[in-house]
DNA sequence: CTGTTAGCGCTTTCAA
DNA sequence: TTGAAAGCGCTAACAG
């Protein structure tokens, strides 16, 4: 009687040999299919377990069964856009929740890396490796990956939209919006000359802002001002550096932060340089990716971008996707939300997006 | 001419087809082999540029060649060993650097899942999904699987030993040689009376830190007390409690803390239940995964497990395995460093290893 | 330097 | 309820 083998390669042939059964009967069994007598599944179970036999993963996927494994791409590099611990583990656990329960492989791809063949970051799909995508972080405005996925058919979610495939299966807020609140905001308060802080220059949620920035001040009657906007990059020194800059116009008299850095000690540490005092010279709205994340108490305001919010409705949608139980890509799009002034009680430590650099 | 077809599937055939040329010789391209002119090369690169041709992972896999993809196992789940987010995002900026850079996928399971057919935490290795697999976390004292990882030959790397096996691939930390020091440290001071709360009883950590104790109480000729040693989770209710229970017992006046939390309001909590003053009539010798990482100010010593260190040696030697530059199992086991009163001056935020359930 | 061919282990028709 | 056999896309052995 074969004993649990380390030499043997137990296929599912042998298996089938053993229990004098074909490969078919065996297959079924594995896979949990009906139409095998009781009697015959529990002694073809009986010799899996014995020889310890696991089907291979790759001669399944490639007979036609769609992969179990659903991968998660990084469109750009963790150096240039760094997602942050508390997000990454967040993703994680809801992944774990909606698919590896299920079984499903979780599996993760850096991207670019070296091969002949030039590739991707959705090379597991591809590749037949995945069987559904989820595209963390922010998108180049001109990728074009995205749209071959889209083309594809195979399930896929992207935490964030691309203005060029506006049927994109997405999970993200509405930054244009959140730009123009923010800006309408101040505008309303009297402000005549609003700055801006604005992470993710060539991505699309730089250019969203800077739409939304430039409605609102077009609809108040307002010429934007180029002078007005720097692109920051998600690092404390860089962001105190353009603040120190756009407060040294000392026309400006209010300031959006969406660097996405929630990083009080760049603010102030920028708004002194200046010579300026925040939320006295200066108002601010920041904006945060916590309810009542406190970004800077000082603030006349803050805006709320219920990023978690929307991509764990998105991912719920993709995990229907994936199961069969929904056949189109989904768009969640959620309003970001602007609150005035936050009782100092309500504030809570931020749940940051992003860490810094530096 | 063919443009970028989303309905054809392209195979290695129908690209050689294209270019005129074998299946062997696109093979050889795609895989970057040497025996192909430099024209045929380029004409078969621009025709699977041109249709966004990628080799079928599943098939490739299934041909002999190894799996490209690095699997991380959890033979905890993680919310009776949970690993903190820190620990998560270490581990794979580490796994990135060593195997994604190379073009591998890092995969992550879960265990156990629903399934027909019973599976364990390598289930990715036996399924021919995982090229290699690394274990992140403790193993349970009767944990099987590894043993069968290890006589299957396949790299591995587990982030701690097993007593039943020596052979064991691991990169660890002596947690014996931690408990030894520790109780040796209290003794040598006088104390009579060493108490020790303990984390993963069932786990191999757990029994190295008990046997480590019992170790330095014989040596001093003192017969170890089952009253003295608490197991605690990881939890901060539970570690108050329980350092309120051995402080009970007022001939107490030492405590270790090994239980991992790095949790000073939970050890201060339990005193003040106890009545007991944490740093005048109880000495404490915390354990910490950082080399001055602060855990209470009051500690009269401090343990320090350089787990992140042997974890990235070890990670560096599984690599090395990985990409045939050693063939054995590597076995790095560091040694913890006892240090006395450390000076506040260099004392350092924790950087935990386990985040808390409360 | 290149072509032909035999499987890898599985699922899935088509038959019984 | 079960079996036999085809074939998924690829690599490697063998041939030229």
């Amino acid at each position: 009687m074969a004993r649990p083998d380390k030499h043997k390669k137990w296929t599912i042939v042998d298996i089938a040999d053993e229990a004098g059964v074909s490969a078919k009967t065996v297959s079924h069994v594995v896979n949990g299919k009906l139409g095998v007598s009781e009697e015959t599944r529990s002694r073809v179970l009986r010799i899996i377990e014995r020889v310890g036999y696991h089907p291979n993963i790759g001669a399944r996927n490639l007979r036609g069964t769609k992969a179990n494994c659903i991968g998660i791409a990084l469109p750009a590099p963790l150096e240039e856009v760094p997602l942050s611990e508390e997000f990454f583990m967040w993703l994680f656990v809801r992944l774990f929740r909606l698919f590896a329960s299920r079984g499903e492989y979780i599996c993760f791809d850096l991207t670019p890396h070296r091969a002949p063949v030039k590739t991707d970051y959705a090379r597991g799909l591809w590749e037949k490796m995945y069987r559904a995508c989820v595209i963390a972080g922010p998108l180049a405005c001109d990728d074009s990956t995205v749209k071959r996925i889209h083309a594809s058919g195979e399930p896929y979610l992207v935490f964030g939209r691309l203005d060029s495939l506006p049927a994109c299966s997405c999970a993200t807020v509405d930054y244009e919006q959140g730009a123009y609140l923010s800006a309408k905001y101040l505008l309303d308060r009297g402000h005549r000359h609003v700055a801006m802080l604005k992470a993710f220059a060539g991505y699309q949620p730089g250019a969203e802002r800077s739409r939304g920035y430039e409605r609102a001040l077009r609809e108040a009657g307002l010429e934007p001002e180029e002078r007005l906007v720097q692109s920051v990059s998600l690092s404390r020194n860089n962001i105190a550096n353009m603040v120190h800059r756009l407060l040294a116009h000392r026309d400006v008299t209010a300031l959006i932060d969406s660097s996405g850095m929630e990083d009080a000690s760049a603010l102030r540490a920028g708004c002194q340089r200046a010579g300026r005092a925040l939320g006295k010279d200066v108002e601010i709205v920041p904006w945060a990716y916590a309810e009542n994340g406190a970004v800077v108490r000082e603030a006349c305001g803050q805006l709320w971008l219920p990023v978690r919010e929307a991509a764990s409705e998105g991912l719920e949608e993709l995990a229907k996707w994936v199961h069969g139980e929904r056949r189109e890509p989904c768009q969640v799009v959620y309003p970001p939300v602007l609150r005035e002034r936050v009782p100092d009680t309500e504030l809570q430590k931020p749940n940051r997006m992003f860490v810094s650099f530096d």
